[in-house]
DNA sequence: CCTACAACCTATAGCCACTACAGCTTCAAG
DNA sequence: CTTGAAGCTGTAGTGGCTATAGGTTGTAGG
């Protein structure tokens, strides 16, 4: 009998995507993109995918889980690749990408602020009458004390 | 001499764009997806907007800086038509929104908290043979509890 | 060996909310 | 009347997939 699929050395496309737990189509748009190398191919013209195969997508899911671009993670696989160094370039795109995150979580959290406030006043038993989320997008006090 | 620009009523796209913040283009793509209505035209075929059209793209714009969906938007500009009533639909949309916005904010601050810690060892004075934000990338001790 | 059916293949279009471009016409100041 | 900014339409591109159509291959059961 053959070994089980956890031990195959080499599979196809589905069993790929099982291991990693990235979607089928997805390992090919990342074919597509460059990101990851063609494999090998069946008699039938089907992919068949090597332990290299899956320790690289495992490094693109984990890259794509933290929120990376696709280019940066591009960018990072090119660097574990080059044996060593580069500590600095790779610890630089994970500063800036940190900054970011930071960024979107302040603005994000403001945005929540508002919501709250808004959703809080609607629910809050105000007469019938008016809407206070309807109210606070007509209303214009917010927009005018950035000037326009 | 002609009134001055803050003071016109009926005003070219451009002036429009300044006036609620939007692009040009921004406002042309929300015409043709049909949240802005069709302005009425110069003799040479140039679009000239009013009063009413200042303040529903007025109500676009605050809607979108808050986060809203242009689905969304179209809805709750519908209710806003229907005067006194539906406070009740619009205010489930905008608490639907705030779970949303709250979901993404703690999504981020586990990504904030994971970046951190990778991006901290880096730069801590480990031994420079490996790197920490590639090897954290690398490495499947973060998936293989997650049971791949 | 044959059949059935899942899994695979390519190519293309769609998603969201814009943004950018090409190639033209119109408006307003001098 | 000339110039140049601003306007027009239509189309394509962005990111990162996801979905569909219409075909081919792989494999397990009978």
């Amino acid at each position: 009998m053959p070994p089980a699929k956890t031990l195959e050395r080499v599979v196809p496309i589905g069993t790929l995507a099982e291991r990693t737990g990235v979607k089928v189509e997805t390992i090919r748009y990342y074919e597509q993109v460059g990101l990851l190398p063609e494999p090998e191919r069946s008699e039938g013209n089907q992919r068949r995918y090597g332990r290299a195969h899956v320790e690289r997508l495992a490094f693109i899911k984990h890259g794509r889980d933290l929120g990376f671009a696709v280019e940066s993670i591009r960018t990072l696989l090119r660097l574990s690749d080059t044996p060593g160094m580069a500590c600095d370039e790779a610890h630089a795109i994970a500063a800036e990408h940190l900054d970011e995150v930071r960024d979107k979580i302040a603005r994000l959290r403001s945005l929540e602020a508002e919501l709250a406030r808004i959703a809080t006043v609607c629910s809050g038993g105000v007469a019938a009458s008016d809407c206070a989320v309807i109210e606070a997008l007509a209303d214009h006090s917010h927009c005018e004390h950035h000037g326009h």
